[in-house]
Parts: C-alpha cells; structure tokens; sequence
DNA sequence: TAGGATTCGATCAGATCCGATCAGAAACGA
DNA sequence: TCGTTTCTGATCGGATCTGATCGAATCCTA
C-alpha cells in the first residue's frame, strides 16, 4: 500500500495536544484548584490516565507539584486531616465527609451574594467551595483569611480578594493570630460567611483552636451579617471555644439531613434558616 | 552558501513560494493560534512534510518557535492556547523556564540559611523551590507574601510562616497593595531572599508591573541582608520598573549560563555572586 | 485489624513522528 | 545547451509517545 493515497484528513483546526501543551494545561488546573484528582485531570485534558501519570511524574521531577494517591497537589498545599500528623493525608479526606452536602450548602450559600457586594469568608472547606460559585459574579470584593479561598477567587477577573495578613496555620491554611485580627479593624462589610466544627442552638458556632475562634471572632464583626455555613454532621455538636453565640447568627446555611429539632430551636433564635437538598 | 544573497528578483511573482516566504507564513501561522501541527502546516504552506519540518528545525534554530512531537509551538505561548479553559499565562509558564536552573539556585540559596533564622521571602517560581528546601530547617521564621511560598512551608512543623496581608494578584499568587506594605513596616530581619523579571548591573533587579515592584521594596526594606535569586534568563535584562539598586544588592544566587561580563561587573560592584550547577 | 477496592508501577504493543540518506526538479552561469 | 548548485520530495530505520494490561502496593471501611 502506498503510503502517499492515504487519505490526509484535511482536518482544520485540528486540536492536537502535543505533550508539554498537555503539561502546562495540567499545570494550569493546579493553579487553578489547588488540588487535583488524576482521574479528572485524564477528562480535562482528554488523556488517559496511564499518561497522565507520566505527566505528573515528569512535573513532579521538575518540582512543580506534588504527586499522591489519586492525584496531586501544588507544593505543600497538603491540607493537614485530623488526627494524622504522623504522614501526609490524602488532601481529599476532609473534603470527602458529606461532600455531597457541603457542595449543595456552598451552592444555596451563593444565592446570599449579590453583584456589588463586599463580604468576609472565613476558613474550612465548605466555605472554599461557596468561594469557588463566587467566581461568577462581577465587581466582588471578599477578605478572607484562607489561602484556599484566596486560590479559588484568584482567576476570577471581576473579584478583587484581600487576604489578611498573619501567622500560617498549616494544618487549614488559614491565617491567625493578633495581626490577622488587627488587619480586620475598621473594616466593614454587608456579610460575612463563617463555618465552624459544631453548631448548637444554645452556644452558637464553636472550634476546637483558640486561635482559629479568635479570628472568626474578628471576621464575625466586620459584618453587618452573619451567615455560618454548617452541614448536618456540625448541627448539634459543640466543641471547645465558642466563636459566634447564637443571637448573632443571621442566617443559617445547611443540609436537609440536619436534626429538625436543633433547627427548630435556632429558628425559634431568630436565626433564618437556608436548607439545601443535595 | 545562504541562498537568501543571491538576486532572483527576476522571475518575480511566481507561483512557487520561495523558503523564505514560506518561513514567513509558518510564523504567521504559529502568531495567529499559537501552537500548529506539523500536518497542518504542510497543508497550509502545500509543501511536504519533510520539507515543513525543515523549516521548523531552522526557525528554531533562530529562537522564533520551539519544536515538539508533531508540531510546534511560540516560545512561552502555551498557555495562551485557543481553548485553555483557565488562562494564567504567567506563573504557569515561568515555572517551566530554565527549571532545571531554577531548582539548582533553589538548593544552593537554601545554603545561605541557617537555623533559627528570621527571613524574608518575595514572590516567583525560584522562591517557590527555594522555599521547598527550607522545610528542613529548624525554628525558622518566614515572612513573605507569596501564597506558593506560605503553602511551600506550611506542613513544616518548626518553620514560623507570617503572610503579609494585602491585595491578591491572582497570576502570581502573591499580595500586594498599600496593605502588604504596611504590615512590613517595623519588622527587622537577617536576609530577604527576591527574585525578579530582570538585572543588570547599571539598574539592579527590575519588574515589569509597579505594584509588585513596590511590595519588592518593601520586603527589602525589612532586611539587613539582600539576596537575590536570579536564573541566567534574567541576567542582563532590564524590565519596566527598577526595584532594588544594584548597591543594595548583597547575594546573587544564579546558574553557570549567566552572561560572564554582567557577573564580572555586579562583582565589581560588592555583589556576592553564588553560581549553581544544574 | 482484616478484607475489598483503588491506585500505582512496570512492561508490552501499536501508532506516530523524526532524522538521515538519496533521487528528481528548477534556476543560474558559462 | 549543459553542468552545477540549491531546493524539494520520498523512503526507511530508529526513536518517541500513547494506551492497555497485570501484579504489587496502598488506602478505605467495616
């Protein structure tokens, strides 16, 4: 068979990847989100993932991002997981518990934000993921005191994101400690989103850190709003320092598999409450 | 013998396309998407593919494409690819520059600090690496307003890392503004570790973008010591806004493929030179 | 802590692409 | 008109890239 009266597909416009074109996209998508899963970086750039892998092994070399089990992640973007300080922890972990539902809340949460607004949006991985509905919208301006969150918004065009300054936190990649509560003085903004690790009706948002319930403290009062973001797996749990009591807890952002009865009692608080259904 | 001096003006207008204007095409090509393959310039240009290819080979040899597996690409517009689905030219393409370079520069600057160290750490791919080699150091305090940084560092468990506060330029990742200054004023350190677009020996470290030039200042400002981290790429290049003087210049940290006359004449001028290996 | 499910690494096969060499065509000078 | 030079196209062996598969290692859940 002559090799000449093969049918040269006069494909134009024809989008072949060429290998570093398909690195730097992988790069791009590190940049972009922080950390991901190799089986979505084989979909982005229309791969399999056997190349992929070898990919990321060839990035890795360079030093341009970190592998782990399913995926990777940029340089020491590892969010640290409870109780596993001994190795480094898949960076999905956390994310994992009632992702289906944190995804839902930051979603319903997104409504709460309007074109214009300046808002607060404190640390955790619910609110990470309310920051990355946030790209849509125009003429924004959030302070935070989560690198993660800073990441999310970071291409968004029309968002202007201040972080405030402080001292790393490497276990949540937040920011803490007396100069992060004093960059927030004199600030003031409509509304600020808050997470926490346990919400009751009787003592309000709390953390297991004084430094991470000081800050929140702080982020709390430069809002004329509070809206706290808490999945079912947080209603009715309390931990260690109170951060937010009750009484100043504006709207309540949660999952439909929250105990009704706490629900109640928060709605009975004055506390409006915002249920998504996953 | 280059057949480019010989006069064939005579049989202008042909309908045969001289080499020369082929070339010129292949580049138009490449400036209008960017990245093309092979085949599709052999289409394009109605020449053979052995004949596109050597095309290629010579236009890279001149520095106006790079060559890849079945096409080829502008030098440094990978990112900007039609269809890249998050666009963040920058830092994603630095990254891959001269990375071998960057990584021995990283391990050799890492030498310059000791335990126990306070420092200071301005934004770029070099000082991402750099910061990766600190992990290992003990009782370090980092200051810095670069996220890759702060991340780089946040699972150390005996490195203190303070993130200035401020305004985030999404396409580098770092943070800069009237904020970021301000919450450098009155820290004192040993050393701050910058890098830069360019320098020279007349104008010292030089950036394309004012407000990062700024924060520059500032981080300078807070050191006794300056050191800079520059890869042979950036030697001898002189960008928009000067950020550091070149008697201000304590250390330069760079690789063996720096120009040898600038490295002569910074020298000359009381700076410290370190030259890496890769 | 043990079992099941993923994921990783190594190897192999297919396809494509590259480089080198050689042959043919066009242009120039004598 | 002829010979030389230069350029273009074709072919073939070698190299590279990609995808699939299977045993081994790792992670998650009960």
């Amino acid at each position: 068979m002559a090799p000449g009266d093969d049918s040269r597909t006069a494909t134009e416009g024809r989008r072949t990847m060429f290998a570093a074109e398909r690195r730097q996209r992988i790069l791009e998508l590190m940049h972009a989100n922080g950390a991901v899963s190799l089986r979505d970086i084989a979909q982005a750039v229309q791969s399999s993932e056997v190349t992929v892998r070898r990919d990321l092994r060839i990035l890795e070399a360079d030093g341009l991002l970190n592998r782990h089990h399913g995926g990777a992640t940029l340089p020491g973007a590892l969010a640290t997981l409870p109780g596993a300080l001994s190795r480094e922890p898949t960076y999905a972990q956390k994310a994992q518990v009632a992702a289906a539902e944190k995804a839902a809340i930051a979603e319903l949460a997104a409504s709460l934000v309007e074109d214009g607004d300046a808002i607060v949006i404190g640390a955790g991985t619910t609110t990470q993921l309310f920051a990355q509905q946030l790209t849509r919208y125009a003429e924004l301006a959030v302070v935070t005191n989560s690198l993660l969150v800073a990441q999310a918004l970071a291409n968004a065009p029309r968002v202007e994101v201040v972080l405030t300054g402080g001292t790393l936190r490497g276990a949540i990649l937040a920011l803490v400690g007396s100069a992060a509560e004093r960059s927030l003085a004199g600030l003031r903004v409509r509304r600020a989103f808050i997470s926490g690790n346990g919400l009751t009706a009787e003592r309000g948002v709390s953390t297991p850190n004084m430094q991470v319930a000081s800050v929140d403290r702080a982020l709390a009062a430069a809002a004329e709003e509070i809206v706290v973001l808490a999945d079912h797996t947080k209603i009715g749990v309390d931990t260690m320092v109170q951060t937010i009591p009750t009484d100043e807890i504006d709207h309540l952002v949660t999952d439909d598999a929250a105990p009704r009865d706490v629900l109640d009692e928060l709605a009975n608080r004055a506390v409006r409450l915002h249920v998504a259904r996953p």
